[in-house]
DNA sequence: TTAAATACTGTATATAATTACAGTTATGAA
DNA sequence: TTCATAACTGTAATTATATACAGTATTTAA
């Protein structure tokens, strides 16, 4: 959904927030008053500029008839991580599911489908999601997605300094990983804040 | 909620379905049009009695101003059950949380909190929420939320029939429970259909 | 370098939408 | 019985809203 500028993406944001915390989208003289345009047109633009690139809908003859599309107003889901590529690329998300503001008392930005059973011990399960903030600094005793030599995994952060981090999986079958990353590559991509698991 | 005749449950579920579908509230001729009302001030009439009954607000002079009201809107999160009345009663919910249709595959009626550990098997912990449907028919294999004698718990019922059920609890260190439906008060009050926790 | 896109102002208008007022009919509670 | 509530019809007025057209200035991609 990218290539928004940077005005496009505060005016999208803008009306991303309205929605959630009115319920209802907003008129295209709210979104004017807000930014001090002068005139309806501009935000009427604005728009037709995101209804183009594919971030919302506009129906017409409608008041308020704005909904945002599927990408941009879901959470995306990562499968598995291809290599290389950042982990929010395209081919990484599965699917995104409805963003759900409220349920979690930290932001989410993507949901990871998690893969085996390293983490059993604090009962998060294979095939569980879990819920990912990217922004939180991680810190010791977090559980964090982090990437190293571009394989991605799910650990407890047991140590971290310059010369040696230590990621502790949560399953007594399984030991624990010792990092250097003056030498290793070792990216985090973000500490989970939640878990959702569907019994279908 | 209270108290809503059965039209008013109509179109009050008329207008949480609109929101879900479309993204934004009716307006009053929509509502009309819907159920065959020949002037729209029908629909504002019901509007100010769905108001006055505290399942919705109106905003003033606001095209599709309408907004559900947070008891309407949320799923209610069950703590601890006291016994006795039945498991939705006000005094159980401790607090409401959004709503997010789409994130699991069934409906959810309302959180239960979980207490102990004796899910740990299966990854349910103490305090996660596991969401609960109470329409489903119980079946074997599932989670299920069980009255005994008044007093709630959550196991996997391994064994239906008229004169014995079977509930297992999810931990080596706990043993089957066994209940003869026909001399204990037995009610299920609903499967699992999911987990939510919140790592905050 | 040039056309297209971005980011607006300014004006105007048809129509979408809220909402008041005046009624009608039926039902159930005081 | 009588009054409040429910569930509408019908009309109408004000205002809220979408949206077209005509511009201007700046930035960006071909």
């Amino acid at each position: 959904m990218k290539n928004l500028t940077k005005r496009q993406a505060e005016i999208f944001n803008y009306i991303k927030d309205e929605i959630e915390n009115n319920g209802y989208p907003p008129t295209r003289s709210e979104i004017s008053k807000t930014f001090g345009f002068k005139s309806p047109n501009a935000a009427e633009d604005h728009l037709k500029a995101l209804k183009k690139k594919g971030v919302l809908d506009l129906a017409a003859g409608t008041s308020r008839g704005i909904t945002l599309s599927n990408q941009s107003s879901g959470i995306p889901v990562i499968g598995l991580v291809s290599a290389g590529g950042p982990i929010l690329a395209e081919e990484n998300i599965e699917k995104t599911i409805p963003n759900n503001p409220g349920i979690l008392s930290h932001g989410i930005d993507f949901y990871l489908k998690v893969k085996g059973d390293s983490m059993i011990d604090v009962g998060i399960f294979e095939n569980d999601l879990i819920a990912i903030n990217k922004n939180i600094p991680v810190k010791t005793g977090s559980i964090v997605v982090a990437r190293i030599n571009d394989e991605v995994t799910v650990k407890t952060l047991t140590k971290i300094s310059d010369s040696q981090v230590i990621l502790r999986p949560e399953n007594s079958s399984y030991s624990d990983i010792e990092v250097n990353p003056k030498k290793d590559n070792l990216i985090f991509e973000g500490t989970c804040v939640g878990l959702l698991r569907d019994f279908s």
